[in-house]
DNA sequence: TTGTATGCGTTATCAC
DNA sequence: GTGATAACGCATACAA
């Protein structure tokens, strides 16, 4: 089958390929006649510019890339969603790249944007690793870099974040407002400046409230649910004076579920949970968890059209777009005695 | 700041163009010594090649598509982790694209997918629209396709999915074994072929139990979850015999769940609820669901290997290639009066 | 073992 | 208005 390129249009049309181009262009210079004797047939053909052609030509790609460390997470699929319909409407093309929190897998993807395949990339950062070069050199060779989420503090360029510790400080609050006394902190990372920055409003807070900060409290983990959970079991049995648990992912405030579960101690009456989650069903769990919720879908939003703002401009981001959106506290069940449906924005 | 592309490099080391591509492609006719130089000087100057350029050149996009109706949903997250970590162990990159199950969407996607951006293409597909054509002229075009999950009958290529009809069966006799009588089926799409197998297989377990097929019983829901709690609601207060809920998809679990809680009815001692679904934490809900759940990962995985090797043979997928995967029933405490935790392969 | 020349499909520059 | 031609960066057939 021959391919539908513009050497085989002009042929068919008696034109030169250059004519066509320009045609299928819209280019004021070309006659009207021609122009929809070009596209009739164009769109006969199912017509289609080679996308590899004229990228090299013009040098652009037409896509952005998106390195994130995971997808089967809410946060993260909902922010690419964002991501996805700014891209689209900018007709731009989305690649998609994830890390898995390997820092060796970050570099080698860095690697392989740094060369035209992509005009832009929206980046956030394995939480192991505190060496940003790599992202640095991606901007010197001209792509621009917009953080999301979780960002290198040193690095300038645009991010887009949120008010992580107000929101750390907020739940931590909330769990002393509620009676807790002794509040484990369980986290992912302390190296990023997202994971110091709520354990820092978790410190603040206890503080705050005269309550002495124990190192004792907080779990590092880093590994699978079942691991964690073990991890999070461990530490209630060694401290039973525990009363409310504040994770600052997901994930590890379902292994404190478990955790509790498996111990025969009952939520919210033996121990409190709080945790950052952007799960849609938080309110069908039992108990129904309280969650801090980022704004993710437009935290991708956000991020993306910085982005191509700074695309169409033709030049890096810069730190001065930075742009911090707030968090909701959404008060449940996991919190409190009884189940309140109460929702209260921050502030 | 100068590019840095073959010509730079054959320039420093005074070198021709031709030479320096062919050492760091590694060809025969190249010596060590020359390879050794130009990769060191390639190594030092971050050279990467220009995608768009060897692309065009090649003939390569070393790119697959791949086009799903959402990713902020836990069966496509997975699925596509499984793609990319295929995508991946290939060098090849993933272009990704979210239909929101909108047709036309579907289609402008396979038009840009059409002349060369990718290699192959893996599609989930939209539930509305019975015509395939876009996808059966990509084919023709020379881009191999593989259907996952949802997929069109008709169409002559490869696909992967699960044992939908056995799996709905299976469920259906498990509310009917459990003591239902009047089970609702909760659906997206009849006409998708995924769609039909279900509710065949719900029709045929009702039947083998002497049961009448009530048509008023099913519920086509598209639209936003507020919504398809209301509906679900609705047919609830009409229909306040229904004792089950067999859902064919997990939002629509979800939403009968709340419903369920609206209208102060308790499962599972009023209603009992089934549904596919990949929720890791289906355990912790109030009652814990029992869910079918798909290997989404390994769907993913499997579907982007037989992608690759229709790539690697050039030639269009077959519909011999296509794979069933098994779901697995897992019961917990939604279709019970007490809450187990037998998991029991489906076989 | 290396260099020269050509072309991938498109767009931009210059003629006419 | 339209056509020839060059160039984007790279890989390959053919020379040397």
């Amino acid at each position: 089958m021959k391919p539908v390129n513009l050497k085989r249009l002009a042929e068919e049309l008696n034109l030169s390929v250059a004519t066509v181009s320009r045609a299928l262009n819209d280019r004021y210079d070309i006659s009207q006649a021609t122009k929809d004797r070009v596209r009739e047939l164009a769109s006969k053909l199912n017509y289609e510019p080679n996308p590899y052609a004229s990228g090299l030509r013009r040098q652009k790609s037409k896509t952005i890339g998106v390195v994130v460390p995971e997808v089967a997470n809410h946060f993260f699929s909902l922010a690419i969603n964002g991501i996805e319909a700014v891209a689209r409407a900018n007709n731009y093309h989305v690649l998609i790249y994830l890390t898995h929190e390997d820092y060796e897998r970050e570099l080698a993807v860095t690697r392989l944007l740094a060369n035209g395949r992509v005009e832009g990339v929206l980046v956030s950062v394995v939480n192991n690793g505190e060496d940003f070069s790599h992202l640095a050199s991606l901007q010197e060779r001209g792509v621009p870099l917009v953080f999301f989420d979780r960002v290198h503090e040193k690095m300038t360029t645009a991010s887009v974040t949120t008010n992580d510790y107000e929101s750390s400080y907020q739940a931590t609050r909330h769990l002393l407002d509620n009676g807790c006394r002794c509040i484990a902190h369980l986290t992912v990372s302390e190296r990023l400046s997202i994971g110091k920055r709520r354990m820092q409003g978790y410190i603040d807070a206890l503080k705050a409230n005269g309550i002495a900060y124990d190192e004792e409290l907080v779990v590092h983990t880093q590994s699978n649910k079942e691991q964690d959970t073990q991890t999070i079991q461990a530490l209630l049995l060694k401290r039973p004076d525990i009363d409310g648990f504040f994770a600052s992912v997901e994930s590890l405030a379902m292994c404190s579920y478990e955790a509790c579960r498996n111990l025969g101690l009952t939520i919210p009456d033996d121990v409190k949970v709080i945790g950052f989650s952007n799960l849609d069903i938080a309110s069908l769990l039992e108990p129904p968890l309280t969650t801090i919720t980022q704004p993710a879908y437009a935290i991708g939003q956000e991020a993306a059209k910085i982005l191509f703002k700074s695309i169409i401009k033709n030049m890096a981001a810069t730190s001065a777009q930075n742009l911090e959106l707030k968090s909701e506290l959404i008060i449940r069940g996991s919190t409190g005695p009884t189940v309140k449906q109460v929702s209260a924005k921050m502030h």
